[in-house]
DNA sequence: AGCACGCCGACT
DNA sequence: GTCGGCGTGCTC
């Protein structure tokens, strides 16, 4: 009987984002399963190229014509059919294409690169030499260039190494139809895995040194050294031996040459101890978290259960909790991922872990090479590693019984992709649970609003954690009104209090945290007289001034001028940068307290590999005294000197165009606070803000997230938002204005036309077009249209969107124009 | 997208 | 008739 496989290729367009039909040839029916990675021949020219078998079926649903597999590139199936479901379920929920997932659950650990080639056609090979220099020589002047690049290159000659030539193309094709030479296409499957070279000797100690005597061997002093290091060593790793012996790799070789050691290739993972033995360490746990991991673990084997979600007040002992999960599941034979906001900025947990558990906890994200990443998914598929943690991708890992998935400070928008597919870890991992049984856990202090809805409508099991594990109350938070520091004359960034606080905390030794949500030195430059404010070349972005060089910076692209002393406008002298950055703080902190140690944590200063450790070491060692710092600070720091923290500017936040702003507001108020009086001592929490009656202010500094979504969820009820409706953000950008602002006004006119032809006629939900409010990002112009499923079925929408543009695209884009669909997106900017 | 193919004008 | 360049349309 014939087989057929539906198969998905490798290529990085939205043009061949189907599903293709080839024949399976006869000799690869019993072998072929769906899942695995085949080679097939594509495009009129037969190019060979990578692809991903979804379906086998035994015959075709319609007449078309196929061609054939040409082979199955791995003896097993890197996919399972979960995981090929997966890739079905994502390409639908976030209109992506399918090789946007394959590439996100798969790391490419091969490489399959395709070139094509020419030789000398068969009939030239036919004659012998005389008859083919006689040939030659009557060609045009340009043939002969071609065929003499194809003998230089033994016979055969990659195309593109021919495009130096003028016109190429057309000479090669015009050769190949006259029968000169012959063009082909030709491919590579690199495996792109690390291994290390083990030595050993060939024979027994005893024996060797008659071994060489016996052959009159003749052995270099380095090579004799070896020889005796191997004697008292055994599987001595190659690069080890040149390090330790300082020998080069040349000796090692030339043993090898003489047959005396052997050189074996392993994978590049240690092998570390593969059977779990539970460490028991007494760890006090309060009645609250013990119920927590009771309920959990109990569960664990239902069928059908919710996800968890915990919600603890900061330094209620999540982690603890967690791990107890963890090592239940894994003395159950069940693995475990454990997802965090942000790999790079929590190493004090990924130690807790590794402290714990030792060599089975894996860490994966998206930092790592390609072949790193492949590294670890053998490590894990070999059962080596069993626990992972990592950012949003480490859902994918290919873990054989997984049994947990723990997304930790689950409110942080980085569970949100950016980039395609534009996925929310939290959905994929609520499906996954779904699909396996997985036991999911979400936890966070502060959850997000969307996600707390959907708990108190039962769609999770909300477990509460109200009380920090060391006993100690929250922090107090104490409201310091801005606009009362200006009545009285203190212009300072620093109001009063604030300034007596800090004073306390040093004068007894403690440590200071100091927030505030914008790095650099200033917010903008502008001109006091004329109003002239310096903006991105590139972005409609005004540039951030830091001192330290005299620049502006452009926070989205990376932009850089000098500021002059003069306003390139009208000529005057007030040019003066405007608004607070985390390096004007730590100025001004200096002025008012001489001999004070600062440290910042921002982007600025924690972009080089390995600076983020040191400066979180040296704050821990009590080398600072301050600790100033952006966002990054919310995130799970834990510093038991801490007993000030202060909120430099609430009203930043606040005040930003997006709905969800006093949500995180909220957040990071309850979180930096949260730094603070985490060990013995107690904490103080200072917030400086404008906006002292603002309901996500006044719930936070009471810790009442209860009555703040309360008063939230009413709001969001109002306006349509997240959790009560979806948003569908689409966003066409190009570096051509009046184009993209020309596509923009042809989507919309096109989705109008669609629903009035499906009787709707009420477009209440479709907002823009409009320029989005970052106008220009990288001398591109962005115009957005953003939907909301109000009145209107989530699926019909979509399909109408993707229909638009990406079905039509050809049609109602222009080429020079991008377009990209995101689906609940974290801002509409 | 990326590739092959076909059409057309220029030039010998 | 040949060369060089560009537009077009399809991909199992």
């Amino acid at each position: 009987m014939d087989r057929y496989a539906k198969v998905v290729v490798r290529s990085n367009t939205v043009h061949t984002d189907n599903l293709f039909t080839y024949k399976v040839p006869e000799f690869l029916i019993e072998e072929l399963k769906e899942g695995h990675r085949v080679l097939v021949p594509f495009g009129r020219g037969n190019k060979p190229v990578e692809a991903f078998v979804f379906e086998i079926i035994n015959y075709l649903e319609e007449d078309i014509k196929t061609k054939e597999i040409v082979d199955v590139l791995d003896e097993e199936p890197i996919f399972r059919s979960e995981e090929l479901d997966l890739v079905k379920w994502m390409k639908n929920r976030y209109l992506c294409t399918y090789i946007d997932c394959i590439n996100l659950i798969y790391p490419k650990g091969y490489k399959l690169n395709n070139y094509k080639v020419a030789t000398i056609s068969d009939d030239l090979k036919k004659l012998n030499d005389t008859q083919l220099k006689e040939f030659i020589i009557n060609l045009d002047e340009k043939y002969q260039q071609v065929i003499e690049l194809i003998e230089k290159n033994k016979g055969k000659v990659k195309v593109e190494k021919l495009k130096f030539i003028p016109n190429i193309n057309n000479i090669l094709d015009r050769m190949n139809k006259n029968n000169i030479i012959s063009l082909h296409w030709e491919y590579k499957d690199h495996k792109n895995e690390k291994k290390v070279c083990y030595l050993a000797l060939t024979m027994e100690d005893e024996e060797i040194d008659e071994y060489v005597k016996a052959n009159k061997i003749n052995l270099g002093s380095k090579q004799k050294e070896i020889i005796n290091f191997l004697k008292y060593n055994k599987d001595v790793e190659i690069n080890d031996a040149m390090e330790i012996l300082n020998v080069s790799k040349k000796s090692i070789t030339s043993l090898h040459d003489k047959k005396l050691i052997t050189l074996r290739l392993e994978d590049y993972y240690r092998n570390p101890e593969s059977i779990y033995t539970s460490s028991y360490k007494e760890i006090n746990l309060n009645e609250e978290q013990r119920y927590a991991i009771n309920k959990i673990t109990s569960e664990m084997f239902d069928e059908n259960k919710k996800p968890y979600m915990i919600h603890g007040v900061t330094g209620s002992g999540k982690t603890e909790v967690y791990m107890e999960v963890i090592d239940y599941a894994l003395n159950q034979g069940l693995d475990s991922i454990v997802l965090v906001p942000e790999i790079a900025l929590t190493p004090q947990t990924i130690d807790r872990f590794k402290n714990r558990f030792g060599d089975i906890v894996g860490v994966f994200h998206s930092q790592l090479s390609e072949g790193q990443k492949h590294d670890v998914y053998k490590a894990i598929k070999a059962g080596k590693v069993r626990i992972l943690i990592g950012a949003r991708s480490a859902l994918f890992a290919p873990f054989n019984s997984l049994g947990v998935i723990i997304i930790d400070e689950f409110h942080e928008t980085s569970y949100k992709s950016e980039k395609n597919p534009k996925f929310s870890a939290i959905e994929v991992a609520k499906y996954m649970a779904l699909k396996k049984d997985v036991s999911l856990v979400l936890g966070s202090a502060t959850p997000s609003i969307d996600e707390y809805y959907k708990a108190k409508q039962d769609e999770y099991k909300l477990i509460e954690i109200k009380s920090r594990a060391n006993k100690k109350p929250l922090p107090k938070i104490e409201v310091v009104d801005m606009k009362n520091e200006l009545n009285v004359g203190n212009k300072s960034i620093f109001s009063f209090r604030l300034q007596q606080e800090i004073k306390e905390a040093i004068k007894n030794k403690n440590q200071v945290i100091l927030f505030l949500n914008r790095r650099g030195y200033a917010s903008f430059v502008s001109c006091r007289k004329c109003g002239y404010v310096f903006q991105c070349d590139n972005c409609d972005i005004s540039l951030t001034y830091h001192k330290r060089n005299n620049v502006g910076r452009c926070h989205y692209c990376g932009y850089e001028k000098e500021i002059p002393k003069e306003c390139p406008d009208c000529g005057s002298t007030y040019v003066k940068p405007f608004g607070v950055g985390t390096q004007k703080i730590e100025e001004e902190l200096k002025d008012i307290f001489e001999d004070i140690k600062v440290l910042r944590m921002d982007k600025d200063t924690t972009s080089k590999k390995g600076s983020l450790e040191e400066i979180l070491n040296k704050f821990k060692n009590q080398e600072a005294q301050v600790l100033i710092g952006t966002q990054m600070l919310s995130k799970g720091l834990d510093f038991e000197n801490v007993t000030l923290v202060g909120i430099l500017s609430a009203d930043m936040i606040l005040n930003f165009p997006d709905f969800k702003s006093f949500e995180t507001t909220f957040q990071l108020v309850t979180q930096v606070s949260g730094r603070a009086g985490r060990s013995d001592k107690e904490g103080i929490v200072i917030l400086q803000t404008y906006d002292t009656d603002h309901y996500a202010i006044r719930r936070a500094i009471n810790y009442d997230y209860e009555g703040f979504f309360d008063d939230e969820i009413k709001i969001r009820k109002v306006f349509g938002y997240a959790p009560f409706n979806n948003m569908i953000s689409v966003v066409i950008s190009g570096a051509n204005e009046n184009l993209v602002k020309q596509n923009a006004q042809n989507m919309y006119d096109s989705i109008i036309y669609l629903l009035q032809n499906r009787g709707i006629n009420n477009f209440e939900f479709i907002l823009g077009p409009n320029p989005c409010s970052i106008s220009k990002i990288n001398q591109n112009y962005r115009w957005q249209i953003l939907f909301k499923d109000d009145n209107i079925e989530i699926n019909l929408l979509k399909g109408i969107i993707k229909y638009i543009c990406i079905t039509k695209r050809d049609v109602v884009f222009n080429k020079d124009v991008n377009v990209s669909i995101d689906i609940n997106p974290n801002n509409v900017l």
